[in-house]
DNA sequence: ACCCAGGAAATTC
DNA sequence: GAATTTCATGGG
């Protein structure tokens, strides 16, 4: 794997087991948008850039050399997920057909509060809602990078508001949630970094002291925040997806990329609701 | 009108 | 303690 930069974007050369509307369409990140010619335009790391995929090469615009490693790192290509995909087909037949549905799905290093603030909004509601919600989240209290393009806020910022403030957002009883996860992060009281190295039961638990945070958020936000690829999170289609494709298998039987397998199955099932009406 | 959505808190039994 | 209800909002 090589760069090639110039003309303000890098090209990130020999990349694998990646399709970017599998990973970024997928219901991990809520802050990608497909644009007409098939690439997709977002933010990440306070900064605003496009990214298509040509052949094996990805090219990412309106980015600098300097840059390299964080956006390698950001689709998370030190991960052979061939490899990975490899072995865990071998768990369960039907998780090998729904990781060959999806080989292109990779998970996201994405900003821990990002990610825990996105998943807390998930909660009881849909991903084209979550998506409407986040945008004026971003719109209203983030940095403008450019025409109509913002930063996703800080914890620091947010844990100025209060609940009403961000009426605007529609974003219901989810509100004083969010301003909670604010508060907590920004003092500290939450220390997101530990969360990344801790004990995965520490992990949860420390994530678990805000107000919205149960079981399920924090698992997803283990997962896309901190690369605990050992989660598992557990939503209405993975319920369905447990009981109706792996009755024989719990959580556990996943093994250390079972937050992998999962979003293979996610997917899988997501696609293919007829699976679960008959 | 009713039901559901990448759940969790609040209430009741 | 375990089971049920409620919580805003929007789309089907």
């Amino acid at each position: 794997m090589k760069r090639v930069s110039g003309e303000n974007q890098i090209i990130i050369t020999d990349v694998r087991d990646l399709d970017l509307e599998q990973t970024l369409d997928c219901g991990q990140s809520f802050r990608w948008e497909k644009q007409p010619d098939g690439s997709f335009s977002g933010v990440a790391f306070g900064k605003s850039v496009n990214v298509s995929l040509d052949g094996t090469d990805l090219v990412i615009k309106n980015a600098e050399e300097a840059d390299f490693r964080l956006w390698h790192d950001y689709f998370d290509l030190g991960l052979d997920y061939g490899k990975i995909r490899e072995d865990i087909s071998k768990l369960h037949p039907v998780l090998a057909e729904a990781a060959l549905y999806a080989p292109g799905i990779r998970i996201l290093r994405q900003e821990p509060y990002e990610a825990l603030c996105t998943f807390i909004i998930s909660q009881n509601n849909n991903i084209k809602r979550i998506k409407g919600i986040v945008a004026r989240l971003c719109e209203s209290f983030g940095d403008e990078l450019e025409e109509g393009v913002y930063t996703f806020p800080t914890a620091e910022r947010l844990a100025k508001l209060t609940p009403d403030d961000l009426a605007p957002l529609r974003a219901g009883f989810r509100n004083r949630y969010i301003i909670d996860s604010a508060k907590k992060v920004a003092s500290g009281e939450v220390d997101l970094e530990l969360c990344k190295t801790a004990d995965y039961e520490a992990a949860r638990a420390e994530l678990m002291k805000i107000t919205g945070v149960g079981v399920k958020v924090a698992d997803c936000t283990l997962l896309f925040g901190m690369h605990r690829v050992e989660a598992f999170p557990v939503d209405v289609w993975m319920k369905r997806a447990m009981e109706k494709l792996f009755p024989d298998m719990t959580a556990n039987d996943f093994g250390e990329y079972a937050g992998i397998a999962q979003q293979y199955i996610f997917h899988y099932s997501r696609m293919h609701p007829e699976l679960f009406s008959e």
